[in-house]
DNA sequence: CGCCGCATGTAAGAGGTTACATGATTCG
DNA sequence: CGAATCATGTAACCTCTTACATGCGGCG
């Protein structure tokens, strides 16, 4: 079973839920979707036009005064029953590469002291996306909420706030137990 | 600044705590690494090779009878410092893919019980993942602890052991707010 | 002999990124 | 005119996976 391409159902699924143009489709991924996806125009340009070959998009030339001309795409039907059928498959399980973990795991190699300061500096990101996050959740539960997708929105920062608050106090943790290490706890 | 090759400095460390064949290295990953971390044979071997060929491994055939020949790799002080200079490296920011939370902010296009479906089975996948790291974490634990490199491995299975409590939680609350989206409390 | 575990490898190619190139339009 | 934003694309290329191929050695 080959690898499946995960592009093409992510832009066909941000298409269903509203026509947009490729340049819409990166600053929506960057502004909304940044904190579990990412996009590269190298990437979406190419894939468009691939749905576009096999049907399952529709463009239309889009002039508005004032802007260079841009080409919006739209799910035709049988997109749409591809996206269901994707939608219908079980989630891809993912291949893990963790590379903070990896030197936790290589540590008898390095400096304990050293190692302390990667996990401070993966944790001061840590720190900056939950504020993000708690930021966008607590306007989203204020908001209306009812009847339309913030609800769906504010599962997925859920899940952000909770995954990196665990990260945070495992990064308690390990910087404990790498100064404990540095100071002869260990093999000193 | 291009993509960096992770699989090079995840073997030259793997090698550099202890000399081994890519068989050996594959099942290391398999059973020590395996929530996160993986390799395949098709990658390892070749970068075996070119790893050599650098002048970073070394090769010695071992023939122990009864046994097909085996090919151990041992770090060179090249090698070494070629993964001293990584080890030094900030660790590299990650492209995020996230597909459970895609298609939870896809949920307007979904029927919220299926989607509830889909956070349930990897509900399972975690809550299986969790029960070996704890019990991984526990038996690390009871060891002798100190000296070896038993705390590092400790420290990967307990980010995994938090990270993996948050996201059942996390599958929790998303059943309860997609159970009630389903009958109605959403657009119904 | 056939199967299994051990052991090494190759070929094809998917998938995705970076870097570069190009052009419209507005604003100072 | 130059810079900034909007907008689309291509070429090169790397990383890594899948699938296939091969062979040794022991065991039933």
């Amino acid at each position: 079973m080959p690898r499946p391409n995960r592009t093409e159902p992510a832009l066909l699924g941000l298409l269903a839920l509203e026509p947009r143009s490729g340049y819409d489709l990166k600053q929506a991924v960057a502004e909304q979707l940044s904190h579990f996806w990412s996009e590269s125009f190298g990437n979406i340009y190419p894939t468009l036009r691939r749905l576009q070959e096999r049907g399952w998009l529709s463009a239309r030339e889009e002039r508005e005064q004032g802007r260079p001309p841009r080409t919006v795409y739209s799910v035709t039907s049988a997109g749409r029953e591809a996206l269901d059928r994707w939608l219908a498959r079980p989630v891809e399980p993912v291949r893990p590469r963790n590379e903070l973990l990896l030197r936790m795991f290589l540590g008898p190699l390095s400096d304990p002291v050293a190692l302390a300061g990667q996990v401070r500096q993966e944790a001061e990101r840590w720190r900056a996306e939950l504020a993000t996050l708690e930021e966008v959740l607590g306007r989203l539960e204020a908001g209306p909420g009812a009847g339309d997708s913030t609800a769906y929105w504010a599962l997925t920062a859920a899940y952000g706030v909770r995954v990196f608050r665990a990260l945070l106090e495992w990064s308690e943790e390990a910087s404990a137990a790498l100064a404990y290490m540095a100071e002869g706890g260990g093999d000193g």
